[in-house]
DNA sequence: GCATGATCATGC
DNA sequence: GCATGATCATGC
């Protein structure tokens, strides 16, 4: 039987034309649209809504809006047209903002076959240069047949960013040719990045066959990030205006070096000036919370505390103040947990997770020298498969404690009025990477016994047996922060 | 000297 | 109202 297609497949608009049709549409209205017979149609429903069929929302618009049979070779959906289609969740936070719900996987990446050392003939680029973004809501209040397609947009990424997304490409087909494809990280790019595939870790390693075929590594694809996907988003999709300041003022600024040279170059044009010197060279005013991050988004010439590139790449500028002696004081924090959640998570699919091995951070280091700080310099890091592995025993080991029960008591100080509260959470030193510690304003417990410490319970986290306990925070070790900072930051 | 529970203070 | 950069106070 052949198939009347309701566009022309070698045109770009006609496609996005009859892909806007389906705004406004559920996947259950595509489907009774499409006009599936009954016995077939149930079929379909028990299978997409299986949450375990990963692929299923976009076969479903592949096959039963646009009429074609989903294909997993390389070339873009509608090749004729050079347009890729990608169906996509959005979600909608408490607090109203819009992010994507998840990173958008375009291609594999192939450890049977040598890379394709052209970018621009690469299958990531002819994926990448043209998509049809489907954006459905994902309200978890409803079935997957029941979401709503919200948005259909043609997408093609600013020449500015396929630059740094060329630049990404580079770095991770060079670790693969070097046999390193066990090392790749998600974190290690800045909008292209290298997320693992395959649900259970353990058997989705394979052996680097092509450039190291006696080293195993985890089945990875290329992506664009979470945050760059919410970027684009509120910005192309919802064409929102409330974008941010931009680092690059145009695609030269990146020509003959990398993002990452750039950046760095530019906070090492002030090394060795003391904060009292940027302080007057930028006009910032000391005393402010914001005052050590205000220096290093001035030092990258941003007038605000919030970059356009920082936002998509979901990288985080953290100043470091060393001791006179070159120690770490301070750790750096994590949102809070929700006990009752983490409770249930597996290390992979935890909030943790997610945030720890997909952030990266822009760690500018002051040392202190008499009553001055002086800029010794910065480095873009983000955590090795290596460490996060040791993290997750952390994270295990204070999972088991909430399972278990958390010990709260009391501790009196040698006044006998005043207390603590302690706890038998691992202490700092039990893990290398992590420790557990509060962050609030104040504190809030309520105990076995009913009775109630402090007065405002939105301080305090509910634990699984009804029990609540001032809310905790993940931290990275400040000894862990130090051990990671280049050799030249702490002369 | 440092860990740990706690809290201050700002700014989104 | 809350998250978070920053810091304190106690006690081992």
């Amino acid at each position: 039987m052949i198939k009347i297609l309701k566009y022309d497949d070698s045109n770009p608009l006609s496609i996005k034309e009859y892909g806007e049709t389906l705004i406004g549409k559920t996947f259950l209205d595509v489907l009774d649209a499409a006009g599936i017979e009954d016995d077939l149609k149930q079929g379909i429903i028990t299978k997409t809504n299986n949450p375990n069929y990963k692929g299923g929302m976009g076969h479903l618009i592949e096959e039963y809006h646009f009429g074609y049979k989903i294909n997993s070779d390389q070339e873009p959906d509608f090749p004729k047209a050079g347009v890729e289609l990608k169906v996509t969740p959005y979600e909608i936070g408490k607090k109203g903002g819009y992010s994507a719900g998840e990173r958008l996987v375009i291609t594999m990446i192939s450890y049977q076959d040598a890379v394709e050392e052209d970018y621009y003939a690469s299958h990531v680029y002819k994926k990448l240069v043209l998509t049809l973004l489907v954006h459905y809501l994902r309200d978890r209040t409803l079935t997957r047949m029941e979401y709503p397609i919200n948005f259909v947009t043609l997408f093609s990424p600013p020449e500015e960013d396929l630059k740094i997304i060329q630049q990404d490409y580079e770095k991770i087909i060079t670790k693969v040719k070097e046999g390193k494809a066990h090392e790749l990280s998600e974190g290690d790019t800045t909008y292209l990045g290298a997320c693992t595939k395959g649900s259970n870790s353990i058997k989705s390693y394979v052996p680097q066959a092509f450039y190291a075929p006696e080293l195993k590594a985890q089945k990875r694809a290329f992506c664009l990030k979470q945050s760059y996907m919410t970027y684009i988003l509120n910005t192309y999709v919802r064409k929102k205006v409330d974008t941010y300041e931009s680092i690059l003022s145009s695609v030269h600024d990146i020509e003959d070096k990398t993002f990452e040279e750039l950046i760095i170059g530019k906070i090492n044009s002030h090394l060795g000036k003391t904060d009292e010197q940027l302080m007057t060279e930028f006009d910032v005013l000391p005393g402010s919370k914001s005052f050590w991050s205000s220096l290093a988004y001035r030092m990258l010439g941003i007038k605000s505390n919030r970059a356009e590139e920082f936002e998509k790449a979901n990288i985080e500028v953290k100043t470091i103040r060393l001791e006179e002696n070159g120690t770490l004081k301070e750790s750096i924090s994590f949102p809070h947990l929700t006990f009752i959640e983490f409770v249930q998570e597996e290390w992979e699919e935890s909030d943790f997770y997610n945030d720890l091995s997909s952030k990266r951070y822009l760690l500018v280091v002051f040392q202190k020298q008499g009553s001055r700080n002086i800029l010794k310099g910065c480095q873009l890091w983000n955590i090795t498969n290596e460490d996060l592995d040791e993290a997750r025993i952390g994270w295990e080991m204070i999972q088991q404690v909430v399972v278990q029960g958390v010990k709260l008591w009391k501790k009196y100080k040698k006044n006998g009025i005043d207390f603590v509260v302690k706890n038998n959470f691992p202490k700092k030193e039990a893990n290398r990477i992590i420790h557990i510690r509060p962050h609030t304003s104040e504190r809030y417990y309520k105990l076995s016994d009913g009775e109630i410490i402090g007065n405002n319970p939105s301080y305090g986290d509910e634990l699984p047996d009804g029990r609540m306990m001032l809310k905790q925070s993940f931290w990275l070790n400040n000894t862990y922060i130090l051990s990671q900072l280049d050799d030249s930051l702490k002369r």
